[in-house]
DNA sequence: TTGGCTCCCGCAAATCATTGCAATAAAGCA
DNA sequence: TGCTTTATTGCAATGATTTGCGGGAGCCAA
């Protein structure tokens, strides 16, 4: 099973529909190799078919996220999305001066999720965890 | 030194003004005991100050953040705002169901920040960090 | 107190994302 | 294949926050 003919099925049993605009931002977000901006997607849908309505790509993009297709990662004050893949999970640390994104292991964060579970039940999305900070470059422009 | 003159202090050493409206938004957000909104905190300055606009109290509330007088909380997709508090640090977690906040004592994250300093010279900004998830009495309900 | 350098504010517009609504079109079934 | 149900879409409006700009005000030095 492609990976598309995944997300059809996951979206089929829970009751949501297959159209031909979902097909399309879902092509844009797997043809990436890394994350998009949602304008951006909007942008590539358009090119095949025009009509498309930037909400829809935004409903799109966050029911994707819902049956867990695709991840979101917040840069800046943008989102941005990019396909799940359960072969190379990963969380996000992107830098609030440069944007710069880095990648992180789920390993960071096991004992976290582990205590926030046990201790208050909380089931922390993980999957959809971007912690903002500063990267080291821009600690250095800082303080130098 | 009360809390006000500290911040005052801290703006001050960092060549920024203390005006009227500043002191504003600093009385209501010190005025709560939890954390407000920043359309409330709009609402209240305009009883003392009716012509400040909205613009100003988000500037505002962006640089007492900045300088680490105010925590900033994410529920759903508003901003919400607090007084930092040195004698009592936690960070939040907060339901992406029902909105409700729990907090966290720093404990929880000092292993996670050691090691992305050390090992990848990134400061996450745990101040302003919010965990975004599903809280047990939504996961409850989703099962049941 | 006054002068002046800048920062800061109000205003308006822009940006990013979400939502209500009526028309449209999937998907299952006869 | 055609019908029915109801999820989905385009459009327009709304919501939340940020930004550009020019006048106005804070703060320091004299």
């Amino acid at each position: 099973m492609s990976g598309h003919e995944v997300a059809v099925d996951r979206l089929r049993s829970q009751g949501y529909r297959m159209t031909p605009q979902r097909l399309s931002v879902l092509d844009i977000v797997a043809g990436r190799s890394g994350h998009v901006g949602a304008d951006e997607v909007w942008t590539q849908v358009k090119t095949q078919h025009p009509y498309v309505d930037l909400a829809t790509v935004y409903r799109t993009l966050q029911l994707l996220k819902r049956v867990g297709v695709v991840t979101e990662v917040i840069i800046g004050n943008k989102l941005h999305f990019e396909l799940t893949d359960q072969h190379n999970r990963h969380h996000h640390m992107v830098c609030s001066h440069c944007d710069a994104v880095q990648t992180l292991s789920p390993g960071y964060l096991d004992e976290l999720n582990q205590r926030l579970q046990r201790e208050f039940g909380f089931a922390p999305d993980l999957e959809n965890f971007t912690i903002g900070g500063t990267c080291s470059k821009c600690q250095s422009v800082a303080s130098g």
